[in-house]
DNA sequence: TTTATAGCAAACATTTTGTTCCGTTAATTA
DNA sequence: TAATTAACGGAACAAAATGTTTGCTATAAA
C-alpha cells in the first residue's frame, strides 16, 4: 500500500477518533472529519464511501489487532485463569485495553460506544468460540451457544461498567470478578 | 393533551418504527418520516427538535410501559423464579416482549437495536436496583454494583441472543437458562 | 528519469435540514 | 351553536451537508 494512502487513512482515523471524543457520532459530519484531518474533500471520498463505512473499517482495524493478540494468548495460556495459569485471555484483553496502545479506550468511552461494543462482542465471539468447545464440559443444562453468548456478553458489559466507573479497578481485580461469576457454571 | 397532538405523535412513532424495520437509523431522513407519517413538515418540527430527540422520546414511551408493568410484578412476585414463585420479573419481561403488544420487538430486531438495548438496560437497572438490596445476600466477594450490572447486562444480552436466533425458545425456557447462570451466584 | 497514482482545490448539482408566514381545520369553551 | 384557541399543512426560504467531476500538482515506485 502506498505510503501516502496509509498516512491519509491514519489521519482520517485519528481525526474521527478525536471528534468522537468531543461529540456524538450523528452530529459529526464528513466536513468535520475533512477539516480535522486537514485533507481534501476528494481524498476522503477516495478512501471511504460514507461515514458509516469509515466507522466499520476503523472497528475492523482496531479489534483485528486486539483479538489477534488475544488469540495468541488463548493458545499459550488457557481461556480462564486458575491456579495453574493466572494469565487468562480475559485478563490479557483487559490489560491490553488499559495499556491503551491504540485508542480503543477512547472510543469505548465515547458517547456512542454502543457501536464499538457490538463489534467488540462479535470479535470476542469468534475468539471464544474455538476455545470453548474443547474446554471443560459445562455443568448446566443450557445450550452451548447460549453459554457462549452469556460469556461474551457479560465480558463486554463488564468492560462497559469498568469504563463508566472510571476504571478504578485493576485488570487482575476485574478478572477475579469475572471468574467469580462464571466459574460456578463449569 | 389535544387529541390531534396524540394522533400525529402516534403517527410519527408508527412511521419511524416502520422505517426502522426497513433501513438503518442513519439512512432514515426526517423527510422519510414526514412522508411515511403523511404529515406536514412544520408539524414534525413542532413535535420533535431532531431525529435523535424523536428516538429518545420513543424509547422513553416504550420502556416506560414495560418497566412499569414489571415493577408491579416485582412487588407481588419475587425477582427470581423459584419453587414458591415461578413468576419471576424476568419471565414476566420476556412474556411481555413476546406478546408484542407494543412494537418493542420490532425495534429490538432492527439493524440499530443497539440504541434500544442501551435504553432497555438502563431501565432494567433502575428496576432491579431497588429489589436487589433487600434480596438474599450474595455468596460472592464482588461489589454489589458489579453484580447488578452483570445481571442487567446478561439479561439484555440474552434477549438479543433470543431475537437473533428467531425466538424459538419460550419465555419460560429462557427464564430457566437465565436462572441457571445466575442462581449459583446467590 | 520515467511512470503511475494519490492528493487537492474549486466548482457543481442535489439533498437534507430547520425556519417563517399564513391560511385552514379541528378541538375546546362559553 | 358560536366564539376562541391551538394544531395542522403548504409553500417558500436560507443554510448546511452530501457526493461528484475536472484538471493540476506532488510524490511514491520502477
Amino acid at each position: 500500500m502506498d505510503r501516502r494512502q496509509r498516512r491519509t487513512r491514519e489521519a482520517i482515523f485519528s481525526a474521527f477518533s478525536q471528534l468522537l471524543a468531543q461529540k456524538s457520532y450523528n452530529s459529526i459530519t464528513v466536513q468535520d472529519i475533512i477539516d480535522t484531518a486537514d485533507i481534501g474533500r476528494t481524498t476522503f471520498y477516495a478512501h471511504f464511501e460514507t461515514k458509516d463505512d469509515l466507522l466499520k473499517e476503523l472497528c475492523e482495524d482496531l479489534f483485528g489487532h486486539i483479538i489477534g493478540s488475544a488469540m495468541d494468548c488463548a493458545h499459550t495460556h488457557g481461556l480462564y485463569s486458575d491456579d495453574s495459569s493466572p494469565e487468562s485471555v480475559f485478563c490479557h484483553l483487559l490489560q491490553h485495553l488499559q495499556k491503551n496502545g491504540s485508542n480503543i479506550l477512547g472510543l469505548l468511552s465515547c458517547e456512542n460506544n454502543d457501536i464499538f461494543l457490538r463489534y467488540f462482542k462479535n470479535s470476542l465471539n469468534s475468539l471464544i468460540q474455538n476455545q470453548f468447545i474443547k474446554g471443560r464440559a459445562p455443568k448446566l443444562d443450557v445450550p452451548s451457544d447460549f453459554l457462549l453468548n452469556h460469556i461474551c456478553g457479560s465480558f463486554v458489559e463488564m468492560v462497559l461498567w469498568w469504563i463508566k466507573g472510571g476504571m478504578i479497578q485493576t485488570p487482575e481485580e476485574l478478572d477475579r470478578y469475572f471468574c467469580a461469576v462464571l466459574e460456578p457454571l463449569f
